[in-house]
DNA sequence: GTCTATACTGTGATAGAC
DNA sequence: GTCTATCACAGTATAGAC
């Protein structure tokens, strides 16, 4: 029982490394070779355990999509301006840990067809999940807006979520050695794009939020 | 004076051929020797003109962003719902022009360093130019917010405007063999970003701007 | 200015020994 | 399961003839 530990590690292993360098230096500039150098195992061992580098970011993606979905099953629930703001923050970790597949989204769905199929999916069912937690909303008072007004929310919405990260990377430009970006930004600007459709009270709230987040990000820096 | 013409000639060529080759395919999968074989010349003659792939695309990024800043320029003295739509047909279709450039940004920027420098400098200066727009307008009493607010407004907007191209195409999906996405849907998403801020008047306005432009999509179909 | 031929490099992937 | 060795290939770029 002890003796098939082993294998399985291997396995388990070369996704971590991998995970860890794609989101380092984005998963075009990762050869089979880095990662298995960054291993100590031979190249020829990791095409034992992947047919191939799809596989693997296939694989990686795949625990992306289960987690995302869990989220959005939990989200139909909330409809209040915390539970969305709690929301968001979990949304955007789980985006962080795979950010290698928000670097480059369109190129990386065309040459993987797993990842192009799911991704495409994944973003329309998150856009409607939106969508139906605005209405849930509306209906509860706390935000307001024509049908068509909280479609285009919703989807803009999931627009920033989705490459706000990319964003603030291409303006930091290429000069910068700096950490990769804070969750609490990208989360802030959400929120933001939500804000003016809600109501007196949620608004309260919000800016309430904003400002313990804003206290709290500029007194202990970028933690992850 | 004649005999001068040729040479002048082909290097155009490289650069439309190869705009063309980009934004079709994503410059990434677009080789030397395709864009040679697509132009009938050969591959070697390419590097007779231009050092490397890599000052092609720099060249082709530099046309766009003359452009573009010419836009920019332009746009500090719109103050009106109208006139802000018109520019942003104009910028979507410079965009548009140019699209290789907004398909993987984040990985273009990092492999090329002209471009990296250059749309950093640019989307910077781009939602600066929104910032002071969005100030002027509310200054006419077009459109309302907190200071914070217009920051805030301006990054979303920029970030649609640059991004909602690409996710257009996620969530097309591989399957697509469709034409390119057209640019009125994306000038529509940004708008009905800046219109929960507007007054009553300019919002009466962009609703009827809105289902002009509807009508004329349906009815002429997904043109250029 | 243009072509042909070729060298070089990086990367994905496989075969077969251990 | 893991290693070593190696292939095959695509893509960049250069040299030198025309």
């Amino acid at each position: 029982m002890i003796e098939r530990k082993r294998p399985r590690r291997t396995r388990e292993r070369i996704l971590q490394t991998s995970l860890a360098l794609f989101n380092r230096s984005g998963e075009p500039h990762v050869t089979t070779g880095d990662i298995a150098a960054e291993m100590g195992i031979s190249p020829g061992n990791l095409y034992y355990h992947f047919r191939n580098k799809e596989e693997i970011a296939a694989e990686l993606y795949g625990a992306f999509e289960a987690e995302a979905r869990r989220l959005l099953a939990r989200a139909e629930a909330r409809v209040d301006v915390e539970d969305l703001w709690l929301w968001l923050h979990l949304w955007f970790e789980a985006m962080l840990r795979h950010r290698f597949l928000f670097r480059d989204v369109v190129d990386l769905a065309a040459r993987n067809r797993a990842i192009g199929l799911g991704m495409a999916r994944l973003l329309r069912d998150g856009e409607s999940t939106l969508r139906g937690l605005f209405d849930a909303m509306r209906s509860s008072g706390t935000l307001q807006g024509t049908d068509q007004e909280l479609d285009t929310l919703a989807r803009n919405a999931m627009i920033v979520v989705t490459h706000a990260m990319a964003h603030a990377r291409v303006l930091r430009g290429p000069v910068s050695e700096a950490a990769d970006p804070n969750l609490g930004e990208a989360a802030y600007q959400v929120l933001m794009c939500v804000a003016p459709h809600l109501t007196g009270d949620a608004r309260t709230l919000l800016e309430r939020l904003s400002r313990e987040y804003v206290a709290h990000t500029t007194t202990s820096g970028a933690g992850a």
